[in-house]
RNA sequence: CAAGUAAACCAGAUGAUCGCGGGCAUACGCCUGAGGAAAGUCCGAGCACCACAGAGCAGGAUGCCGGGUAACGCCCGGUGAAGGUGACUUCAAGGAAAGUGCAACAGAAAGCAGACCGCCUGUACGCAGGUAAGGAUGAAACGGCGAGGUAAGAGCUCACCAGCGGCCCGGGUAACCGGCCGGCUAUGUAAACCCCAUUCGGUGCAAGACCAAAAGCGGCGACAAAAGGCAGCUGCUCGCUGCCUGCCAGAUGGUAGGUCGCUAAAGUCUGCCGGUGACGGCAGAAUCAGAUAGAUGAUCAUUUAGACAGAACUCGGCUUACAGGUUUAGUUGCAUU
RNA sequence: AGGGGUAUAGCCAAGUCGGUAAGGCACCAGAUUUUGAUUCUGGCAUUUCGUAGGUUCGAGUCCUGCUACCCCUG
């Protein structure tokens, strides 16, 4: 189980102080929060589809396919993932791969699941 | 067999593993968890708060008749009109004889009478009178068609049709239908203003109710000499009173946050009864979603491969989107018996 | 959750009370010029005003449903 980011102070400060890195499918933003666990926000805007139906499947695979990962995630920090209109309709492996490419090239693995 | 019509229903299923919301449980764990449209937010209600003596005006909505319903602009059954060979479908379907407006172009004339070409009679050949059959325009021209009649014509007369009216007759709760009689004309538009009838207070669960941290603020009350200052009684001391500052403790409003509202309901399913039907009555059954940045996902296997689409206070409708399929009841055509 | 607005040529747009859809830029053709710019003249909305129906003799305009976009309140 993991926490979520929640008020909109929380996102407003990853927004400001947040490194941001971005591959074809998500926009990836953290910063250290100074606590033991990572909390996590999704983003999937309307640009991405206007349907409720779309925009919740989507929601709920990045949710799958972090939670899948979390155990290998470096901890203490706070995650906001920003899905791209590229999403849409892509599998889920491709959604899942792409995201764990992502906390590869910021080197938020650890170091033995880097390997 | 083909074509077409109407109505009802399903909305992937099963298993395994890992995960999520809710309930129960000390715990292992067990149970349960999106839709027919959850959508659009177009109507109607419940519920909550605010406003409100009563009545009216203005404004909005609805608009054949009867019924159903908590209510409706919804539904059912009829009537009328239009379409279809038919099953059947569609219709904002009151009033134009209360008043006002509009009817471009064309046409002699566009709404209340009149007469361009005609036709007939008379004629001084300038025209005067009669007429509306025929022509031409238009979406629409003061009934249609036939016969009689006439100088030519005309509801002038007659039959049929259409329309209008009636203290009329029959049927129907009614809309209306059928008949009889009468006179012989009344353009269209109310989805133009309008008239008539019925009806409508406003805002919406971020409604609203309760608990309420820290810091600060506003006002209230009380205590005390534990402090000081100023003023007054009084020139001084004590004492008393008022104001200001400070301190102590209290209660109130209220923000973050939390709890409730919040899901058991005009609900769903099954059976029986009443009703043509919408629907109603009775009996029985079921641990029947309740989140709060907001729960249903991932992987694998089999299969007929699957659309449109995701609850946020709750119901009743309407509208719109929708793959594939199932069932029932009518119709038409062809073939065969 | 609640409320409001817009849609007309490639672009910006006018269109009242229903009666042949203004205007500007752009584009096309022609004239002027050796050529181009400028200037002048003419053309440019397929029955068509976001879309599907309805009312009407006739709809961009009136009525109803829908679509897309924009804005406001909390």
């Amino acid at each position: 189980m993991f926490s979520s980011l929640k008020s909109k102070t929380d996102f407003d400060h990853v927004y400001e102080k947040g490194k941001i890195f971005g591959n074809r499918n998500f926009t990836l933003r953290y910063v250290k929060n100074g606590k033991d666990a990572n909390r996590l926000g999704i983003v999937v805007s309307k640009k991405v589809s206007n349907r409720a139906v779309h925009r919740n499947r989507i929601r709920r695979q990045i949710r799958e396919a972090y939670r899948s990962t979390e155990n290998a995630v470096k901890q203490g920090y706070d995650l906001i993932i920003t899905a791209k209109p590229s999403c849409l309709g892509e599998d889920y492996s491709v959604l899942s791969r792409s995201l764990n490419h992502l906390f590869y090239k910021q080197d938020l693995l650890n170091r033995n699941q880097k390997k």
